[in-house]
DNA sequence: CATGAATGAGCATTCATTCAT
DNA sequence: TATGAATGAATGCTCATTCAT
């Protein structure tokens, strides 16, 4: 196995456990049964790892997202097949999960590269598909900058959920709720604020 | 000036700028413009600063939410006032505010009693609230618990973009947008989801 | 009472239970009933309390030796007064004796004028009563200063297994116990107690 | 050179010289030649340096003395043959010496391990050397708890002076003048030394 | 490539002492 | 006199990083 993808694995699963600060060289070696020094043959730093680990999973997903746009998919498709493609990546790797969420939230860790991408680029793409279906009448009226970021923190809320709740719920369960949650929220159709109607009679 | 809220202030302050662990003792004393020590005179531990900004920002909301609970609003009006509070008490104390979902991520701190109430007994109140009104008949069916937990998490979402913006948009349209989302995401009436539509042609 | 009586008392009590460096001004203040600031009005430093100590007690022990000298005792009856005067003092005052046992030993605290007097003055004045004792021909040959010492110090070992073993023996035994040990080792021939003499007569 | 034993040894120089509260890993650091950090590779704590000392005197001492118990040697052979060790070691690592004497009388070191075997086994083997020897009627009815004790102690305490006084007499003689003591202290009736009598044979 | 002992700046915390009240 | 909140130097210990083997 390689080496570097080693470590990452080792490494974002002491960090997911123990949070960043709490994720010592010296345990992320021990867990991937390998000496200390060694992790600094293939990383500068502590520091790079996670960024590292950030800049893999922001490419796979810009690549999804990205690829999502050359076919001919409805919003709703695309919603349905990111958060499909996210919560697969989640069963599959869980501590990568974990610590793409836990640790984006850290101020000292916003300055890495691959947190930034992730935490600014990934909404640029989704804001730029709901604008598409925005201009498609796929969708209502809505501000698709700040959208795109309230459904993509839900999902990291949700996300953190799962984690907690000992998976009462299935993912499926979960996925369904989600989609049926945010489908609401942007769909066109009707149904003006209730405020709105209460100002009219 | 009490000495143990202007601990608590600086404290926010170098934690919401530098993080739990960025935020050294030395640093939060020299902010305050007091002595080190002097932390210690009102704090057992740097975690029960923390723990204390918890504990005191639950109650606030706990308060709040329970006494929605005893007046007869229609849940979208208590949605809108409850999104009001927390924005006002947001733009009262930026970095309380930020504090709260910074540092609510971080593993190690979910075992501090007020960090844990925070992230479970305060989605179990907005649990109730979305229950009751589902009771009403004022919202679609939907899992209550989770939805709950969706729309606690986007506003934590919400309020972590705001920072960064440099608040390019007032706080009065992200309310505006936040209430329109979540309101469709849950309202009763019209509209299955689109795929049961496209499955119907 | 006198406070600086007050404050000895307690902080005799607090440094036999938890040694020099373990007893804080603040414990000895509140044993006291005392505010931590006016232990500074009696006493210069925290040191001045541990040297005061040293130095009431020598003065005890000196004026009680240097009195035995001008009356016309034997030796075993002075040794017996002097165990008997010693153990007294331990019964009536337990933590001011373990203080004395306990932080003589300290090389940090041996610079202090009272704890000198104590562990080089005392031993001097017996090692006088034993070397007058040899001149009147009472106990044998021996390197008076030396035996001086060894006495000395097995007063104190004794006096610290007294602490331990939850008395089973009873102050009386071992003070006999003592006596005829020193007894047995310093004197002239071989022969009974001395006292056993004089009832003889 | 084995690096636990240049941390012991040089820790023992500093606690022998500034007590076990003045002898910080920074100054034990130094004058070993290393990092602080070293330090903590060796040994989990600073108690953790003083205990190993006392554990491994302790286990020199017990294997001597249990070692004396399987050969036939009266029990003045055996106090000289232990007085001849125990001076020997001292004179082959003085600061050990001394801190086994100093920091034993130390309340809050006394709940470690080692310090309380060096404290209550040691005296409990040479008691039940001297019990034995009354056995055999070598020696006069004592109660051989309370002398072990004392015997212990005085050792302690002659050991104490013995840095005092820059030695103005040669531990030879420290160490005859003590035999004698102790060998008149307990000896059957009134006698020359045993190995007087040897050599009278 | 791989190792892991060694490093030392930096951390959270304590506590003897002061001084305004 | 008496107070006790305030001080900050100093403590024991950790851990990201290096480098000789």
């Amino acid at each position: 196995m390689d080496k570097k993808q080693l470590i990452i694995k080792h490494a974002a699963d002491v960090i997911a456990e123990k949070g960043y600060h709490g994720a010592t060289p010296k345990v992320i070696a021990g867990r991937a049964g390998i000496a200390v020094g060694t992790i600094y043959l293939y990383f500068k730093s502590k520091e790079e790892i996670l960024n590292y680990i950030f800049v893999e999973e922001f490419k796979k997903r810009e690549k999804f997202l990205l690829g999502l746009n050359t076919k001919d998919y409805s919003f709703y498709e695309k919603l349905e097949l990111f958060l499909d493609f996210h919560f697969d990546e989640l069963e599959s790797d869980e501590s990568t999960g974990t610590v793409l969420i836990q640790e984006s939230t850290n101020p000292q860790q916003q300055s890495l590269e691959g947190v930034q991408k992730f935490l600014t680029e990934l909404p640029e793409i989704f804001a730029d598909m709901l604008q598409q279906a925005q201009n498609k009448n796929e969708i209502r009226a809505l501000d698709s900058q700040f959208a795109a970021r309230i459904i993509f923190h839900s999902i990291r809320g949700a996300v953190m959920e799962l984690k907690k709740e000992a998976v009462q719920k299935g993912h499926e369960d979960i996925k369904h709720e989600l989609k049926t949650f945010f489908w609401n929220a942007i769909k066109k159709k009707e149904g003006e604020l209730p405020n709105e109607n209460h100002q009219d009679e």
